[in-house]
RNA sequence: GGGGCUGUGGCGCAGUUGGUAGCGCGGCGAGCUUACACCUCGUAGGUCGUCGGUUCGAGUCCGGCCAGCCCCACCA
């Protein structure tokens, strides 16, 4: 074996071998009593690359399906991806242009084979990617939104909504993007501050005029009132009245409406129902006409001299004509707002009036909300429920029509007499009808997502058995695009069943600086450099060692250096376990050395822990544990200590190559979710067994735990350290042997002496010492000969300062005890920890005085 | 405008029901010791944003303030 461990060397090959023995296949037949865990992917868009976010959420869905096929489980992982409606869509209207092509050329039915085709050659893949990263999912399962179960899924519920009256259509007023030409819901519309101008225009004549402000003054052209405050003395006597609005002809009339803020501006708001939400409301209220003046290019539509400007140049346009009238009050003044733009593109985005279909969402929110508030599904963690709970609980109607054509087309027809009417997938459509020409929001497919890929809406093997799902594993930035969306579609379509027992959500992943990963900053880290530098391991390593519970997860090039290095680590000391002759067979030595005895002790409690952190979605402390574990205890004690009996032969050799087998077995089986390939490629040379993927997930031992023999470790730890420090202050060479008496009578140390000495390359003295320093610890002396003459200033110095430290703890401690109300209130437990505080100190002011007065004169 | 989060050694983060602070990286010093220099050994750095309160005792609970971040939102 070499020195280093190489990935690139294996990790394919051991992939490649996972998935033909179809490791990772679930089958719901194969034992019934097994329980089920399911994860479905959050399935990425078929235009996307694996980037780090997806790293993460992969590394810990693996880590989580790993743990419980080695428990035995029926594990599913699921894999899939989404069309992504606009994004795709837009990946190949972009190719056409290349050609000077546009959709249109090519019409509906061939603009969607060449969708199709693009997918086959250039979509997707991701999906290779996320073999590198070593996902354990079941390829035999591998499902796309717009696959022909998949979209009978879509069309079935959305009957099923439609004939339940929670899906309708209407005309309202929606967010539109003037570039992609179609309808944005809500959540597709992202929101940022913007320099604008705030312009005020003085509307009527006369003695009638009043003076309105807006930043989007090409809207003017489709104004339809004038709303003010219905207590609002100044203005009180227009209500009712018509005025005159300027370059349009038309009088207007105004209104009285509570929305309205006398206090903001001058009290009195233009009211734009065809281009303005809240506008659009106090037309509702006032039966305003709703009048469009901007077209699906946001180019003004309205006749009259400014027909066919762009909405910018129609603003600038607008502002002019209004100067030359004389109608601009005050000077126009700069003003910061809150701009909309298209998620996809961002094109700001033009609220318009139009006809669209959509989600009537109260009571599919209601019930996803009481599902989490009556914990059937658990939020983790937990702190994030609120803003679930304001989510679902404010929701608005969604609106999902949108104006595509690469999507789930809208499953509605239209008579020749000008009814409407939905038909299920199985229907059969009467001549003459003709279907609604809008595709379906990528979302709503996304939404069924749980049960839609297990075989729904038919009663398969798969729904019955992976149904509902375990946990769904996500960034918290999702949670409403999709988490909110999926909880109201599998509650509603299957009854009343949670999609999912538990929402596990993580951070974002972020530079070493805390700063969001983006083209602009150039701090964005490919996961696939680092897998190819440092390897798949070294890369989940990293990244879950950073993911705490909620929290972002900064990533740096060291800290994979870090993580890469521990595999090294894990490889060499395997390596040298190999090399002695450990092995995992057979029963444990009826007699265990104390240092046997300790690290299998410690071994059970590292089990435990990581076994908890990972079932707590703790990945952070789980990747620690095992880290300390493997790198501190066993790399740098034990290994080390069970040098000695390995060199002396026969029983003892052999006691502690069993040990040694029997840790590392343990050890690799229980960072094989975390760290798949390099566990594998040990473990399967240490075992001889055929794949650790499917080996038995370790539990702890209690009759192992060895309280007694960590003890006497720890004081091992302890007295070596000291004398480690000693010679490292002293400036002896770490490599070079010291002629050394130790003085380990009655001490429980006494066995060790062998690996004390190998530890601190001491040898036995032959003569007499020329000079000696002799060090008390933990109730044994050291006499080392150290060569030369020591550096008793510094060494007295450093006793000095140490005592100095000892008295203080001990005036502190004895203070403590002494305080009467301390001693009435601490409990017990506190009480005895000080008092073994003070007891400890005081030993320690003994031995270090000790150790002053064995100090040579000097 | 509403809601939420964060502020702990140089950097990034841990710190369960309150009991005198830990980790990784980095720094400094020493060293090729028969697994590993992607290594080993030793070591120096915080009083926990700030002010006040509760308590025998607070990083850990309460309140004010300062700083930064995020989400939601129809104030022209």
């Amino acid at each position: 074996m070499p020195t280093q461990y190489t990935p690139a060397d294996v990790e394919g090959r051991l992939y490649e071998r996972w998935t033909s023995a179809g490791l990772f296949a679930a089958d719901p037949a194969r034992d019934p009593d097994a329980p089920a865990y399911t994860i479905v992917i959050p399935p990425p868009n078929v235009t996307g690359s694996l980037h780090m976010g997806h790293a993460l959420d992969h590394s810990i869905q693996d880590t989580l399906v790993r743990r419980r096929r080695m428990q035995g489980y029926e594990a599913l992982w699921l894999p899939g991806m989404d069309h992504a409606g606009i994004a795709t869509q837009n990946v190949v209207e972009r190719e056409l242009k290349k050609d000077g092509l546009t959709r249109h050329d090519l019409g509906r039915e061939a603009f969607q084979e060449q969708v199709w085709k693009w997918k086959a050659e250039s979509g997707g893949r991701i999906l290779g990617q996320m073999k590198r990263l070593g996902d354990s999912v079941d390829w035999s399962r591998e499902r796309f939104t717009m696959d022909e179960g998949l979209s009978r899924a879509v069309l079935t519920i959305f009957k099923r909504l439609y004939d339940d009256g929670l899906i309708y259509r209407a005309e309202r007023i929606i967010n539109w993007c003037p570039r992609c030409l179609t309808a944005l819901s809500d959540i597709e519309v992202e929101h940022a501050d913007r320099e604008g101008e705030l312009v005020s225009i003085r509307y009527g004549s006369g003695d009638d005029t009043l003076v309105v402000a807006t930043t989007r003054a090409e809207t003017m052209l489709g104004d339809t009132a004038v709303a003010v405050h219905p207590e609002d003395e100044r203005y009180k006597h227009l209500v009712g009245t018509e005025i005159e609005l300027p370059l349009t002809g038309r009088t207007i009339p105004v209104v009285a409406d509570e929305h309205v803020d006398p206090e903001f501006g001058t009290g009195a708001v233009k009211v734009t129902p065809a281009h303005d939400p809240n506008d659009f409301e106090i037309g509702q209220r006032h039966g305003l006409p709703s009048l469009v003046v901007l077209d699906e290019h946001a180019k003004v539509c309205a006749p009259g001299d400014f027909h066919g400007l762009d909405r910018y140049e129609a603003r600038a346009a607008v502002v002019e004509a209004l100067r030359a009238q004389g109608r601009i009050v005050k000077e126009v003044r700069p003003y910061e707002h809150s701009v909309g733009h298209c998620q996809r593109c961002q094109t700001v985005v033009e609220p318009r009036v139009s006809l669209q279909w959509f989600v009537k969402v109260a009571p599919l929110a209601k019930a996803a909300g009481d599902a989490v508030r009556d914990g059937r599904v658990q939020i983790q963690p937990p702190e994030l429920s609120a803003r679930y709970f304001a989510w679902v609980d404010n929701m608005h109607d969604w609106c999902i029509s949108r104006q595509l054509w690469w999507g789930h087309r809208i499953p509605v027809w239209y008579g020749p007499e000008g009814e409407e009417r939905c038909f299920g997938p199985d229907e059969e459509i009467p001549e003459g009808w003709t279907q609604d020409g809008d595709v379906l929001d990528t979302w709503f497919s996304s939404a069924l997502w749980p049960f839609s890929t297990l075989g729904w809406p038919d009663d398969t093997p798969d729904l019955r058995r992976f149904y509902p799902t375990s946990v769904l594993v996500t960034g918290y930035d999702i949670l409403f695009f999709w988490v909110a969306r999926m909880m109201m579609f599998g509650l509603y379509a299957m009854d009343g069943v949670e999609p999912f027992k538990v929402i596990a959500l993580h951070g974002m992943v972020r530079d070493q600086h805390g700063k969001k990963m983006s083209k602009s900053f150039g701090n964005v880290v490919d996961p696939l450099d680092w897998i190819d530098r440092y390897g798949a391991d070294a890369t989940r390593f990293t990244l879950l060692r950073g993911a705490n519970p909620g929290g972002d997860v900064p990533v740096a090039e060291e800290w994979a250096q870090g993580s890469r290095n521990f595999v090294t680590k894990l490889w060499n000391a395997t390596r040298f376990a190999l090399m002695n002759g450990a092995h995992a067979t057979g029963p444990l030595p009826e007699e265990l050395s104390t240092t046997d005895a300790w690290i299998l002790s410690r071994l059970q409690t590292v089990v435990t822990d990581v076994d908890r952190y990972i079932e707590g979605f703790d990945f952070a402390k789980a990747c620690e544990a095992v880290y300390h574990f493997a790198w501190d205890e066993v790399c740098d004690w034990y290994l080390e200590l069970s040098k000695v009996p390995l060199a002396e032969g026969g029983a003892a050799a052999e006691g502690t190559r069993r040990v040694l087998g029997e840790v590392f077995d343990r050890l690799l089986r229980l960072l094989h979710p975390i760290a798949p390939f390099v566990t594998e490629e040990l473990w399967t040379a240490l075992t001889g067994g055929e794949t650790v993927v499917r080996a038995p997930w370790p539990v702890a031992d209690p009759a192992l735990a060895d309280p007694a023999a960590e003890g006497v470790v720890a004081s091992l730890q302890r007295l070596v350290t000291e004398v480690r420090r000693f010679r490292s202050d002293q400036g002896l060479k770490s490599g070079q042997r010291v002629s050394a008496a130790l003085e380990l009578d009655g001490s429980p140390l006494a066995a060790y002496e062998e690996q004390i000495r190998s530890l601190l390359r001491l040898t036995v003295p032959e003569g007499a010492f020329t000079a000696t320093a002799s060090l008390p610890v933990e109730g044994v002396v050291v006499k080392l000969d150290t060569v030369g003459a020591i550096d008793v200033a510094a060494e007295r110095a450093r006793l000095t300062k140490d005592l100095a430290a000892a008295r203080k703890e001990v005036a502190q401690t004895s203070g403590k005890l002494a305080n009467a109300d301390f001693v009435a209130k601490a409990p017990e437990a506190v009480i005895n920890k000080n008092r073994a505080r003070l007891e400890a100190a005081t030993a320690d002011i003994t031995r270090l005085e000790a150790q002053l007065a064995a100090l040579p004169n000097g």
